[in-house]
DNA sequence: CCCCTTATTTGCGCCAGCGCAAAGAGGGAT
DNA sequence: ATCCCTCTTTGCGCTGGCGCAAATAAGGGG
């Protein structure tokens, strides 16, 4: 069963395409379903492919040789992901990208978009928007591991997660769907001290801490723990 | 006195330009000179330029509200910076460019350069190019950042710096030339850290630590600390 | 050549956060 | 309803690295 090409207007990159390349575009993709847990590609893999997610939801992270692991990015629906690799011929995905839930994604050749990017300015530009955000904010990430003490890193952690995908229940609390596992790898710490760090913050009322879930009942209390001048 | 338009080509983004686009681009070039310590811009300012340094050194770095300020970049001869700022319309620098010493830079209208992308994609491609590298890197520094312990960083910085711009001496030893909080700032740590583990790396020989300056006197053994696998 | 500024080193005390270990809780499958 | 697997919590002890403070060193300018 194939996807409507005009869904593909709602990934970044594609805003501005016409019509007649959403379908060209469409009519190169490929469906790939991965299950939960497994793999769409690994650091170091030939970037053969660039993906868009259409449901489910997956993580690109960083490995190192000694097997811990760094969460760059959670990926939602419509997102882009493995573009990097398209941008340079025969180059290797710099991250590795693994489902959260079972997920399917289109999957395009890179040398197709790279094929497209010659003729098709906006293609380029509008790359290159989504490629300066990612490095806004890992700049911004980078310096907020260098600099700022745990706590405050979490917090940062989930606002960003409620800016991207929380989802707002009736009484204007957040529901993240996250291990203290995954929030960890995102907040460059240990499962360990998320989850003191969370029963404190359930202490104090702002939070409600259950199974791969947290559901942030004071929002205005975590921002005022990630904006907080003191220290 | 003006630079000669083809030594512009040393700029990677410029590497697949025409003649005649180098000379347009230095046409378009006012060149602008900054002391040791001053600014070309500031995180959040308009980015109106982007630059191209011609003489000198200086750094790109992350400041937090508290003043703290963590490295980014260091910029050398014939880099381009402030480029981030031209793909998007009114956008603002998302960092803070500091001369490291009396330096000067060819600076060109942002409008202009995303002008000539428009009809030429092979700027937006090495553009892209450029961006991807960045990527690449702010993602393995992250990693470091988060997995690593501080002795490791630090060898990865001099490492890193020595591939960027380490001036090699007759006896196979490397010349580095940065301030102990230069190099805390670029590793993710503090000035006393740094000098701490220089010290130390001293007594064994595996470096000379001077004012603003660092020898390498044995590029193996950093690189074992680097990359060795125990731990 | 001396003075002053700026960079560096190092002792010392401290604490945030790590990570093991073991117990507890949730939830899906049968 | 029960089992089992996975996720989570929390006590405990430890230590890497921070950061103050004070001494020392290295240049540059006059």
């Amino acid at each position: 069963m194939s996807i409507d090409p005009m869904n593909l207007r709602k990934v970044s990159v594609f805003q501005n395409a016409t019509e007649n390349d959403l379908k060209l575009i469409s009519q190169h993709a490929i469906e790939r379903s991965v299950e939960d847990g497994e793999f769409f590609f690994f650091q170091g893999d030939p970037a053969e492919y660039f993906y868009v997610l259409i449901s489910g939801r997956a993580k690109l992270m960083q490995t190192t040789t000694t097997g811990q692991q760094v969460n760059l990015r959670t990926i939602s629906e419509w997102q882009m992901f493995g573009a990097l690799g398209a941008v340079r011929e025969n180059a290797t995905y710099p991250a590795t990208a693994q489902a959260m839930e079972n997920s399917t994604a289109l999957a395009v050749k890179s040398d197709y978009l790279r094929e497209l990017m010659q003729t098709r300015p906006y293609l380029s530009v509008d790359l290159m928007k989504l490629m300066t955000s990612y490095i806004q904010e890992m700049q911004e990430r980078y310096r907020e591991l260098a600099t700022e003490k745990v706590e405050r890193r979490i917090a940062r952690v989930l606002l960003r997660l409620t800016a991207q995908l929380g989802v707002k229940t009736e009484d204007g609390s957040i529901e993240l769907t996250f291990t203290r596992q995954d929030l960890a790898e995102m907040s460059g710490t240990t499962l360990y001290t998320v989850s003191r760090v969370l029963s404190e913050w359930e202490r104090q009322g702002l939070v409600e801490a259950g199974r791969e879930r947290v559901l942030i009942r004071n929002p205005h209390g975590v921002v005022a723990i990630a904006e907080e001048l003191n220290q």
